[in-house]
DNA sequence: CGGGAACCGGATGCATACAAGATGCATCGA
DNA sequence: TCGATGCATCTTGTATGCATCCGGTTCCCG
């Protein structure tokens, strides 16, 4: 999608970024009119990022009334992770049985970012972890060169994103934690081990269940 | 999505039908201006529609171009039974593991959608056939009763719709052999025969890439 | 004091107007 | 003849205007 400096882009690109850092919070109803003066353009390119977060499922569009920032449920959770599950346990079991060369390549890319991940902790540098982080996930996904599955995945991760500000997903030993459980998925990938990679991804996932279980605020109704 | 009859759904359903019936073919260039004079609206709903096409993959938006009817690809056709596979496949092992009285509901409404094809099959009621194929699949993925993985198997019905328009899909045995692996499938629907019911949806999938196989016009460049 | 209808402000849905980018062709020059 | 240039035309991108619809409030009447 055009990521020229576009009407259009500018305000998707700013109010998903407002919903996904939390300064838009779920419950809260904005307008296009809001929008649309905030960056100083017409309703009209506002109106279209905002069919556009509705179809992301960050917006909910509510007939001239107003746009409502969805707010995270357990059920959205529930459903973000599982259907991650679904797609990065499928890249997991593909790559497994993967021609070797190709899957040592990804595995030498995902050795990378662990690198510097590592490293991200080690200077305590939270947004490169976070980026990091990222990476190695997409990096998974990527392997499967499907871009259906590629785009969906994008659109989990934001949603992931969002899940995680409400969350102690920051608890001292969590950093730790999630990069032994990112070196047990990597360890693993070799022909023959596909359950076990995708037990550790399981491992991994339920780990962020754990880490936002129970930290939702009531979410107005 | 309001399926209210706002002339923004019009402008979408029409042309979205228009594209899954092949009326617009693979690598037709059309303009808002062209569906609104047709639709007797302005341009406004149409561009609306045209985003939302673009997003589910049916059309490719050239700025100050117009759009274009993606012409089905041997690798979008890979993409789409790729990710049919996950998420049926996913829906499937969760269906076998899922607790009894679950499991047989869904198995006992499989089974009367399963009558209906039979009878379909009978009457040669092609749409009926068709409808009843869909359906099938559908109650599959909605076991798991995960918005996101529901809402990914819609978009990837309609595009399967359209890959099957340039098939051979229409062999004779080939609604017989449809039926027979839907029966296979939901006969594997078992605790602990997950990856048998996974086989066989695989065989599903399979049929349907031979059907589809070799058979795609080149498709203007 | 209570209930319902009219009213008002605000937001969207759509139509229309205008500006700007892109393409293809005709034209012009070497 | 061939290539570059400028123009005509088509299309999108954005702005703006207006009608409609919704919800909350007020006002009137019983």
């Amino acid at each position: 999608m055009g990521n020229g400096t576009s009407a259009k882009d500018r305000a998707y690109r700013d109010t998903k970024a407002r919903i996904l850092d939390g300064s838009l919070p779920g419950g809260e109803l904005i307008t296009e009119g809001q929008v649309a003066d905030a960056l100083a353009m017409s309703r009209t390119p506002v109106r279209e990022a905002f069919l556009r977060l509705e179809a992301e499922g960050l917006l909910r569009l509510f007939p001239k009334r107003g746009a409502l920032v969805v707010a995270v449920s357990p059920a959205e959770v529930e459903a973000v992770l599982e259907a991650r599950e679904v797609v990065e346990g499928h890249a997991l079991g593909k790559l497994c049985e993967a021609p070797t060369a190709e899957r040592e390549a990804v595995a030498r890319a995902l050795h990378e970012v662990l690198y510097v991940q590592r490293a991200a902790l080690a200077d305590d540098d939270e947004p490169a972890f976070a980026e990091a982080d990222r990476r190695f996930h997409i990096t998974i996904v990527e392997s499967t060169r499907n871009p259906i599955l590629l785009e969906l995945y994008a659109s989990l991760r934001d949603r992931q994103l969002r899940i995680n500000l409400g969350s102690l997903d920051r608890g001292p030993r969590r950093p730790q934690e999630i990069l032994a459980q990112h070196e047990a998925i990597v360890d693993a990938l070799a022909p023959g081990r596909a359950d076990e990679a995708r037990a550790r991804l399981r491992d991994h996932l339920d780990a962020t269940r754990v880490a936002v279980a129970g930290t939702r605020s009531p979410a107005a109704s």
